[in-house]
DNA sequence: CGTGCGATGTATCGGCCCGATACATCGCGG
DNA sequence: CCGCGATGTATCGGGCCGATACATCGCACG
């Protein structure tokens, strides 16, 4: 893909938890990502070839590719899980990409991930009942606000905790022949997790 | 205050909505804060003034006082709303201190934040519609999550406004004689808003 | 009685990300 | 035919974060 593509890409992707990525960030990244080995770009071929020789000026789109290194760091990146991975946005990117993993690397992240909302649940709850009369109405609203989506979110993580543990896929099971175009997102495992289901 | 006070406050009050203050950024501001004149700083008095004067060594706390300019701006820059006010992070800040608006301002404020929930949503919408089947069941899943806590903080900001029309205060309907300590936060207006209630 | 650890406290540095901006082309509708 | 929005690549300054350093205090545990 060029740049622009990757961007809607990942925007779509990632679209429920954080918003597009900027140009200032995607660019200087693609560079450092093809100087690390992982991708290799290529400018796109202008028309034919031979053809329209004039617009050498024409700044055309660049084509990225990812190599067999980069892959490989990629299948490492998500699977191994560091302390950001638990926060709002490193669990949501590693969410997104579960069906490019194993049953146990996402029963790990979704059980770190519960733990820290538990905590952060509990910090909530601390600050509702300790320094409750030390703050206004509105903070309160807002704190109450916050623990609420925490609880909605330990629920939500225990019943695809629970999905997990069965070996069943997130919701839909497998609703008709499933697969699209080769375009779906789910090359090492087949569908999510299918080791002994016939 | 002190650095590591007001951070602890702030973390108290914004915890819901964001991480602590990173150090990188709490004290590089309060600089800039006083280079504008905003907040005045003041190394703090020892003990008794004359007593122990061995210790010069010891870098002691530095006290920040808030200067009348600087309260003025403060209540310029929480009464104004530009496109950054309606994201996650400026609006938590914008509600965190709205006692210290007016209501004209607080409608304002969550009306912006449910068009852009509500625009969010649209989007969420969209792409579980049209792209469902070139995206896998994780990533559909969590948009899917997305959308349900677009629609509950719908549900919420409608709760607010109606309640914030009505002259009520978020939830509690001030219990008792309400006024805590002096710490309170609502020094302009005296309960968020009242204009006509005895 | 000492010793070490966690909380309190101020401060800097490198790296990364974002918003704004610039520039260029293409297709479409008014 | 003119402009506007989408497509596309790119840079720059400023700000935030994580890591790190350094220093003191109180207290708990050996």
């Amino acid at each position: 893909m060029h740049g622009y593509e990757l961007r809607k890409e990942l925007t779509a992707k990632l679209g429920a938890i954080r918003a597009a990525i900027s140009y200032g960030s995607l660019y200087p990244t693609l560079r450092r990502l093809q100087a690390a080995g992982w991708i290799t770009e290529a400018a796109e071929t202008p028309a034919t070839a031979e053809e329209v020789p004039a617009l050498t000026s024409r700044r055309g789109r660049v084509v990225y590719t990812i190599t067999a290194e980069g892959k490989e760091r990629f299948a490492q990146l998500i699977a191994q899980a560091g302390p950001e991975t638990y926060d709002d946005t490193g669990f949501g990117v590693h969410f997104a990409f579960f069906a490019r993993t194993d049953q146990a690397t996402r029963l790990r992240i979704l059980e770190g991930r519960r733990r820290k909302i538990e905590e952060r649940r509990e910090g909530l709850r601390d600050v509702l009942g300790r320094a409750a009369e030390r703050l206004d109405a509105y903070t309160l609203e807002l704190q109450r606000h916050g623990l609420d989506a925490c609880e909605r979110e330990v629920r939500w993580l225990e019943e695809l905790i629970a999905n997990e543990r069965s070996g069943r896929a997130p919701t839909a099971p497998q609703p008709g022949a499933a697969g699209g175009r080769g375009d779906n997102d789910s090359p090492p495992t087949p569908g999510p997790s299918r080791t002994e289901r016939p």
